[in-house]
RNA sequence: CGGGGUGUAGCGCAGCCUGGUAGCGCACUUGCUUUGGGAGCAAGUUGUCGGGGGUUCGAAUCCCUCCACCCCGACCA
């Protein structure tokens, strides 16, 4: 490709809206455009990016043994209805109305649309398994969009869904999905890991994240150092301390703490650390108030705490019911003194196995010390795991120790069951004879979005730095007075032409721009490899060749540029 | 949804407080010069000042209202 005949919009400033590096890079190399608050125009240079991310999707997909499909992205209410969907989905869903009033979506997702294809299509056993995919277009009304193309609300998503007689054949569909997965990202060249995800309400059998490492990152990852595990901190299980509750050795005292309500506020008036308070949070299921009891430098996980048996679909306490129940106001609570018939206990494993603790007083102004269970106050209801774990926990798999990295979720697997098969009542005859229901899995990976999190973890100050395969062009040949010497002229031409040739993606710069506008589109349009040619280097036959990521340029012949190029390209 | 912020040329911004012919840089067009890191000179082009309403002789500027966009948060006592 010439330059001269391509259509390069960059920018030399970023429009205000973008905070993120991918989004200001993305905006400033002229790869997106924005159209209105989660909506983006991708230009031929984003294409060319994507198209990439597209084709190694495919590869790995056809290559697992999945079949592509496409399906409307406009659907029909009662398909929704039939999985109870259409309500379920609330505000996120954008529905849409046809002149005769009857009612769409724009598809978020499509399990729906591929389990009425299977009902419709799929009758055997023998037809099993089966995996459809999709690459396309997908839409869900982000309550807050944001980050570019990293949360957008309409994005391309390439899903797919598997469909197997039995569950260890989905395990195995799923399990091949993870593979297939796994030779995605390492072929895009990205620092990822697999972590084990929340399977959430409908409580499938399995489920992954595919993570990408970015300090943006809206996720948080909890890894061990020393083995393989890595998991959501929504999802990462905080063992209960290994050393048993240590012996009371202070006395309980009911001491003032004014204006203090916060357990920061209270260890640093005291002098004591954080990790020697107990925060308490009250919060409202089944007809009951629940103390929830966690340590003063942790956070509650609220996934967790909705899986706690009785606290299923619980919320916030609000101040009328923490008066009642408490006898106290918020910022002020504690275990000590309850009256129990009125309020359920319920402490965190670390909270259970701490003695001496410092706990609120349940009298506005007051906060307790040398607090310890059984002897001040009724050992907890329940002790369940309640909050995140944090870096330095033991990894639940039992080696090593835990650690907390951000990633940006790019893709997910799910081991789905028969939550829609038997909503839809897609069955097949099983090899006996029986009508069963599918055993689904769901596959997704976040096309648009992968070139977000690719830019977040390779750029620098100048630009993107593409890995590779992804880039939209992997050579640059930028002629130093293309216009001007005809030796200059030559030399490009034959290198375009010869790797060109050689099937490598080149784009001659072969605008009249002066050298530093040249280098710099070059950079921030993040093609990793260059060659700059200039009358001074030809004199002594050399042109000079440099790596996005070098520091510096290095000499090499002419006649053995493009050579020494393509030695330097991504297999 | 709650809170905060911003809307002036394609992009980045000034002007608003204190009302009086809409500006700067970049980009764009033409010409000349220049050509190893985002050129120089000259001459140009580009605006419903986010929309609507009001106050005023006069509104980008003051008041009301709506909208869009961005950021933080969404109950962690």
């Amino acid at each position: 490709m010439r330059a001269s005949q391509y259509f390069l919009a960059t920018l030399k400033e970023a429009p205000q809206e973008a905070e993120l590096p991918s989004h200001k890079l993305m905006l400033r190399g002229g790869l997106i455009r924005k159209l209105g608050s989660g909506l983006y125009s991708w230009l031929p240079l984003g294409m060319r990016v994507l198209h990439k991310v597209e084709r190694i999707v495919r590869e790995e997909m056809d290559r697992a043994g999945a079949l592509e499909v496409i399906m409307p992205p406009v659907q029909p209410a009662e398909l929704w209805q039939e999985t109870g969907r259409w309500s379920l989905y609330g505000p996120m869903m954008l529905r849409i109305k046809d002149r005769a009033e009857r009612e769409f979506c724009y598809a978020p997702t499509a399990e729906e649309v591929i389990t009425d294809i299977a009902r419709k299509e799929l009758r055997s056993y023998r037809q099993l398994p089966v995996n459809f995919y999709q690459i396309q277009t997908k839409f869900r009304d982000e309550i807050r969009p944001r980050f570019g193309v990293l949360r957008a609300r309409e994005f391309s998503m390439k899903d797919a869904y598997s469909f197997d007689a039995d569950e260890p054949g989905m395990l195995r569909s799923y399990q091949r999905m993870f593979d297939a997965y796994v030779r995605i990202f390492t072929r895009l060249g990205l620092k990822f890991r697999p972590v084990a995800a929340d399977t959430g309400e409908i409580g499938g059998l399995a489920s992954h994240e595919f993570q990408v490492l970015a300090d943006s990152g809206e996720d948080l990852i909890a890894y061990s150092d020393a083995s393989d595990y890595a998991a959501n901190v929504e999802q990462a299980e905080a063992l209960a301390p290994a050393a048993p509750r240590a012996a009371a050795s202070e006395s309980l005292a009911k001491d003032p703490t004014p204006g203090t309500a916060t357990c920061e506020g209270v260890a640093k008036l005291w002098g004591l650390p954080l990790q020697r308070t107990v925060k308490a949070i009250l919060l409202y299921a089944n007809h009951r108030v629940h103390m929830l009891l966690i340590r003063g430098d942790h956070t509650l996980n609220e996934v967790k705490v909705g899986k706690v048996p009785g606290l299923k679909g619980w919320r916030w306490a609000n101040e009328d019911e923490i008066l009642a129940a408490a006898d106290g106001p918020a910022g002020y609570l504690g275990p000590i003194g309850l009256d129990r018939a009125k309020i359920t206990v319920i402490a965190d494993r670390t909270v259970a196995a701490m003695s001496d603790f410092v706990c609120g007083a349940n009298a506005k102004d007051f906060h307790m010390r040398g607090a310890n269970w059984g002897r001040d106050c009724p050992e907890p209801d329940l002790v369940a795991d309640i909050r995140n774990v944090v870096a330095g926990d033991p990894s639940p798999d039992g080696k090593g120790t835990l650690a907390i990295v951000r990633g940006i979720e790019v893709g997910h697997v799910f081991a789905l069951g028969r939550r829609y098969s038997e909503a839809m009542q897609a069955t097949f005859t099983a090899e006996d004879g029986t009508q069963k229901p599918f055993e689904m899995g769901c596959y997704g990976i976040g096309v648009t979005r992968i070139v977000g999190a690719a830019i977040e973890q390779n750029h620098d100050e100048r630009g993107i730095i593409w890995p590779d395969p992804m880039a939209p062009f992997t050579v640059a040949v930028i002629p130093l007075g293309y216009h001007k010497s005809e030796a200059v002229k030559a030399a490009a031409e034959s290198l375009y032409a010869e790797l060109a040739g050689a099937g490598v993606e080149v784009l001659l710069d072969d605008r009249n721009e002066r050298p530093g506008v040249m280098l710099a589109d070059q950079e921030l349009v993040g093609i990793p490899h260059r060659l700059v040619i200039g009358e001074r280097g030809l004199k002594e036959g050399a042109v000079e060749y440099q790596h996005r990521r070098d520091a510096a340029a290095t000499k090499v012949p002419l006649a053995g540029a493009a050579a020494h190029v393509r030695e330097r390209l991504a297999p």
